[in-house]
DNA sequence: AGCACGCCGACT
DNA sequence: GTCGGCGTGCTC
């Protein structure tokens, strides 16, 4: 029996299976996706068993696997597929995916020991008194490379190679009663009144109502007595003592009030009938519900997963993390009870591992988490939902850069199953897979409790530089505050602050310079006043006069959530004000405590960044002010429009939600732009036909795929070398075969130095993947060589990001 | 990634 | 002859 391993070392030369002997002990217990300690060279490593087989190429002596590290595999088929089908999907290396499909807790550490064979020798070599354990670290202190291999050799010393596991479960004792009431009546009345703690556990047992295993401990609290006098129960056969695998249960504080199913209306039964018709008939279609906040997506998903269930599946519920707040949690287990697993980034690495045990299980039968849980080691999946598809928090940022969308659609495919993507926004992407057919398109269009979207009004700001009034609040929005406040209703109001790279704006007439090319904002860098583009590095001198009206009051725009808090303070003194933002929410915990003041109406005003856009559900929020709409609008991003319609749509959501009538107020220096006109009239469908046509001109996404290939380093020159050597190297690769093929840059990275690092990047667009793969792999595998030299190069397919 | 191996130069 | 410093190439 062969074994092929993945050996845990992320460099291209061992970016394949290794083959290994499995030892005639380990051959029933082997299986694919158990990890492995295997010697490799001349130490021993963590891997993952891919395959088992048996034959091998290899012409050389197989090496034995030394140890399983695992009693059941943690990856099943599936998720071994899928890592190596995203490993080159994504330009990483396997174990790279393989790792990040795992819990942390099945990270190892690795460890050399040092075992002392000839003590005499070794303390002549050391010059003193050689310490019980001394560690590797100590050795190479004290004695050079060179002396360490000679004591090797000479048997002195060796060296161990430790692979450290650092799983752990915890265990709990149970006490199972073994008799009934009069049964230990019987026994309570035979034994005498000196045996007090005999006694005393009796009477507790008699007392039990149902006969079902208790927690130890809490026996041995409420009788007062210790573990020595179970252990003598047990013996005289009334109980019996038992080990039990203890969770980390993150639930178990939820008070649980379950949730009953809500009677659907008919747009909601029209799209819970269509995709219930996809998960008895086990099809793997893709459904877009294209649904306005309100309209009762959730209750159709979770009446979904209710079908699964019933039928015997498993289900999958993807929402991003903002969203994944008791409120929803409760929701879902309120509805399903313990068969859920919840999966979110506030569980510790233990919490995640016991969730991920009670999955692989079966004991959760629904998993209902952020990006990562879309690797969930669910069996015999029904259905996969993936809420508010558009979020970008859906993608990893760093390697492996995957798409929380794209391993759905994968594993969708492979339980054939449908995936529901859910948005009031679909992203174009999605949106124009729907119109070309590739999905089903479901549009919502009604709120559940009939109220009509809010009212929107835009404020042009400009008018204010007139009035030499430069505060941050238009009179229109001031009075509109003060009504509510004398209402006493609430108040949300959102400061636009995304972004870092910084773009230059005429505060008379709104006008930001674009980049006469790429059709997105330039950015502003002060150091040498300049006006650069970060797609194609187009530059300009800073003008002094606004191009368009010839105003000089060219500002670079910005506002701290401090400084409007204050100017908010002062013209409302009497307002209770909840700030929102970085700041405020950086410890755990925070985020959800001042939701919870907020909706206990213990302030009047909520003032926060984009994250209080997300999933609020306030009755009494009656107005809703964007303070400056312009920050998203002109980042220097193709997305920038699409990022800025989505917020402001889900941020004006936040009103009328209740028995009020809501109100939107939005103020910018742009009043023209047309993201503003669409999202005036909550028009998805009309921004979405405007969008596509700015996207087809300027040759961006959905109509070309793009790559963005970023090189960094310590030093300039070397960063500035590599990235001409890749573009030269790119075009000749490609420009042959592929002649729809777009490279622009290099060009400087939109914060050109961080942390001291140099960066440079090139930005591919293309129309089929296909053609330039083997020139990404390629430099993948150059890349390598780089590292050493201090230059890293980063590929990133479909970036959302544009630093 | 580590680590062995081999070549070279420096120093007892 | 002994030691240490690199560049190269391999790991089932």
């Amino acid at each position: 029996m062969i074994g092929k391993i993945i050996v845990d070392i992320p460099v291209a030369q061992v970016n394949r299976p290794f083959d290994y002997k499995i030892p005639k002990k380990f051959e029933a217990l082997i299986q694919v996706g158990m990890r492995v300690k295997v010697p490799f060279g001349s130490r021993h490593l963590l891997g993952f068993v891919v395959e088992l087989v048996d034959e091998t190429n290899f012409d050389g002596k197989l090496k034995e696997i030394s140890a399983l590290l695992d009693y059941q595999p943690f990856l099943n088929q599936e998720l071994i597929s899928l890592a190596h089908q995203l490993a080159h999907d994504l330009q990483v290396f396997e174990i790279s995916m393989l790792e990040a499909m795992l819990p942390n807790m099945l990270r190892v550490k690795y460890e050399t020991r040092i075992l002392i064979h000839d003590r005499q020798s070794f303390e002549a070599e050391m010059g003193i008194l050689a310490q019980e354990a001394i560690t590797k670290e100590d050795l190479e202190a004290k004695l050079s490379a060179y002396r360490i291999r000679k004591l090797v050799d000479q048997g002195i010393i060796e060296l161990e190679y430790h692979v450290v596991d650092q799983t752990s479960q915890k265990y709990i004792k149970m006490v199972e009663p073994l008799l009934d009431q009069t049964g230990y009546q019987a026994i309570l009345d035979n034994t005498p009144a000196n045996y007090r703690n005999l006694r005393a556990l009796l009477n507790y047992l008699r007392d039990v109502d149902d006969k079902q295993a208790i927690p130890a401990k809490s026996v041995m609290t409420d009788t007062k007595i210790d573990y020595q006098v179970l252990k003598r129960a047990q013996d005289k056969g009334w109980l019996r003592l038992n080990q039990v695998q203890a969770y980390r249960d993150p639930l178990k504080h939820l008070d649980l009030e379950r949730s009953q199913k809500q009677d659907l209306k008919p747009e909601q039964l029209r799209a819970y009938e269509t995709i219930a018709l996809a998960i008895d008939t086990e099809k793997n279609d893709t459904f877009l519900v294209e649904g306005v906040t309100g309209s009762g997506k959730t209750e159709v998903y979770l009446q979904l997963i209710d079908r699964v269930v019933e039928k015997g599946q498993t289900a999958l519920l993807l929402v991003p993390e903002i969203s994944l707040t008791p409120q929803m949690v409760e929701r879902v287990v309120g509805r399903f009870g313990q068969g859920v697993a919840v999966l979110h980034s506030g569980l510790s690495t233990a919490e995640r591992y016991d969730e991920w045990r009670r999955i692989l299980k079966h004991e959760a039968k629904i998993v209902v988490g952020a990006r990562s849980s879309v690797f969930a080691p669910l069996e015999n999946i029904g259905i996969i939902i993936m809420d508010e598809e558009h979020e970008s928090t859906y993608k990893q940022s760093d390697n492996p850069r995957y798409h929380a969308r794209q391993v759905a659609k994968l594993r969708a495919k492979y339980h054939h199953c449908p995936l529901v993507l859910g948005s009031a926004t679909p992203s174009i992407e999605s949106r124009t897979r729907a119109q070309v057919g590739n999905y089903h398109l479901i549009t919502m269009k009604d709120r559940v409790n009939q109220a009509p979207l809010p009212p929107v009004q835009i404020v042009d700001m400009s008018q204010m530089l007139a009035q030499e009034t430069l505060d941050e609040f238009s009179p229109l929005l001031k009075e509109a505050i003060q009504t509510r406040l004398d209402k006493q209703e609430q108040i949300i109001l959102l400061l636009n602050r995304r972004g870092y790279s910084s773009y230059l704006m005429c505060r008379e007439c709104g006008h930001v310079i674009q980049c006469p090319r790429c059709d997105i904002s330039l950015t502003y860098h002060k150091h040498d006043a300049k006006l650069k583009c970060h797609y194609c590095d187009y530059r300009e001198q800073v003008p002094q006069t606004c191009p368009q009206c010839g105003s000089r009051h060219l500002r670079g725009h910005g506002l701290g959530t401090q400084k409007v808090y204050e100017s908010l303070q002062s013209l409302f003194p009497q307002a209770r004000i909840l700030r929102m933002d970085n700041d405020t929410t950086r410890r755990k915990g925070q985020h959800e405590q001042i939701l919870n003041q907020f909706g206990q109406g213990q302030a009047d005003i909520l003032l926060g960044t984009q994250m209080i856009a997300k999933g609020l559900d306030f009755e009494k929020v009656t107005l809703v002010g964007v303070i400056n709409a312009d920050t998203s609008l002109n980042l220097p991003d193709f997305r920038a429009a699409e990022k800025s319609f989505q917020l402001l749509t889900q941020v004006a959501g936040r009103t009328g939600r209740g028995a009020y009538q809501g109100q939107v107020i939005i103020q910018t220096y742009n009043p023209q732009h047309y993201v503003l006109h669409f999202a005036q009239k909550h028009d998805y469908e009309g921004f979405y036909y405007y969008e596509m046509q700015r996207r087809h001109m300027a040759a961006y996404p959905p109509y070309y795929f793009m790559t963005l290939i970023t090189v960094s380093s310590k030093y300039e020159g070397k960063a500035l070398r590599k990235v001409y050597e890749l573009k030269s190297q790119l075009n000749q690769s490609i420009t042959g075969t592929n002649r729809d093929f777009i490279l622009l840059g290099p060009s400087q990275s939109g914060i050109a130095k961080i942390n001291n690092q140099y960066y440079f990047q090139l930005l591919l667009k293309y129309k089929q993947k296909s053609q330039i793969d083997q020139a990404l792999d390629i430099i993948l595998e150059s890349n390598q060589s780089e590292v050493k030299n201090g230059i890293y190069v980063t590929i990133d397919n479909d970036p959302l990001f544009f630093m």
